[in-house]
DNA sequence: ACATTACGATACGAGTCCGTTCCGTATCGG
DNA sequence: CCGATACGGAACGGACTCGTATCGTAATGT
């Protein structure tokens, strides 16, 4: 009823009102969108995944699932937003570096996961204009992380002052992208990637 | 004509031996695929196409279908070869511009519908490396196009003599990629998209 | 003419998932 | 203790797809 995808289980959380009867449990939300991450991570597509299947590998009641979410979007939805980690934070002393470091931790481990659970919800994209919209919101901070970086590169004369920042942006993750979902070129080794891929970018290829 | 996908429906494809009775109707199998390939375009994730939905798109009867394909991933794989256009073929005049050149088929109209249908079946590959195999194996012939291009670069002197070649093709296409399956960066223009960013690649971003 | 195969269409039993409803039990506030 | 709600589990009718089989018809070889 008053489950809106993304708010929290209880309806009134406001002060005053207390809910009668035995509460929630706190567990089953964890368990249920632990669920569903992993059957996305097992290469289930969004509209494969079958709530029975959800309800059995969490150890709940189907009924449980359809008391906390009106319908399958929602679920999905909050499965996403869970999934993201804290913003990275940049030290600012050097652009170099800390390009390097994000970029590292584009393609750490735990975005393994992260990326094969995004590369399921892609039909439903496909699809979707609000799929595509609530993976836009979840992955625009990160975005203005990295324009933070390269912004402050421009003012302290480490980067070019004519430097496209969205093109930029796009041609530091692309790469890391298209390796995470598609493992695109198995060619390019593993290390020192991030090193690897900002200096060249930093230094043009030209002659 | 003969389809070989992994088995092959047909028996006695052999040299001498003629089939008795009517002949496979040549159409059929093309109104399938494009059903097929329609199918995925429209967000449809692999295995949510089901044959009687593919058999009513091409008007066809579901017996054609199995009679032609053993299993879905055949009938899949056919599909996805049938989408691959001519190999595009540098001029070698300058590397420079047979990239641009390069970079602009990649973001071409025909296109958006092979990025889509590929994201549709990224939860297949997620799944199973045969899938993956299959991709690998249809999108190799244009990575060493570009190679070539990139070889030649260095040979003149174009390009840096010290070029990753491997991590350069990386960054070539992965903001392609990332931009024709996810939209990922919506900010960055159309306009003049692929001289921008292999300039920016050629001549880095470095004060 | 006749055997043979392909065709579109339809029907079939089996299986899965849907969303809901009902259990018996458990856990809260009053 | 009592009312209220949540829990896991099981069952329900309905809808859908599966892969196969069987129609009557069409198109080829001998």
């Amino acid at each position: 009823m008053e489950r809106m995808t993304t708010v929290s289980v209880d309806a009134g959380s406001g002060p005053g009102r207390k809910a009668p009867g035995r509460p929630r449990d706190a567990r089953a939300d964890e368990a249920i969108l632990e669920a569903v991450t992993a059957l996305l991570a097992e290469g289930q597509s969004a509209d494969a995944i079958s709530i029975e299947a959800v309800a059995a590998k969490a150890g709940v009641g189907k009924a449980t699932i359809y008391r906390r979410w009106a319908n399958k979007v929602a679920l999905l939805t909050d499965a996403v937003a869970r999934m993201k980690g804290p913003l990275p934070e940049p030290e600012g002393k050097s652009a170099r570096d800390d390009l390097v470091m994000l970029v590292k931790q584009g393609r750490a481990k735990r975005m393994e996961r992260y990326s094969k659970v995004t590369a399921c919800l892609l039909p439903e994209m496909v699809r979707s204009a609000e799929m595509q919209a609530v993976y836009q919101a979840a992955t625009e901070p990160r975005r203005e992380v990295m324009r933070q970086v390269l912004r402050r590169g421009i003012e302290t004369g480490e980067l070019r002052a004519d430097l496209d920042i969205e093109l930029t942006l796009l041609m530091i993750s692309g790469p890391s992208i298209a390796q995470n979902m598609l493992n695109w070129n198995p060619n390019v080794p593993e290390d020192g990637y991030a090193e690897k891929l900002v200096d060249a970018l930093l230094r043009g290829a030209a002659a």
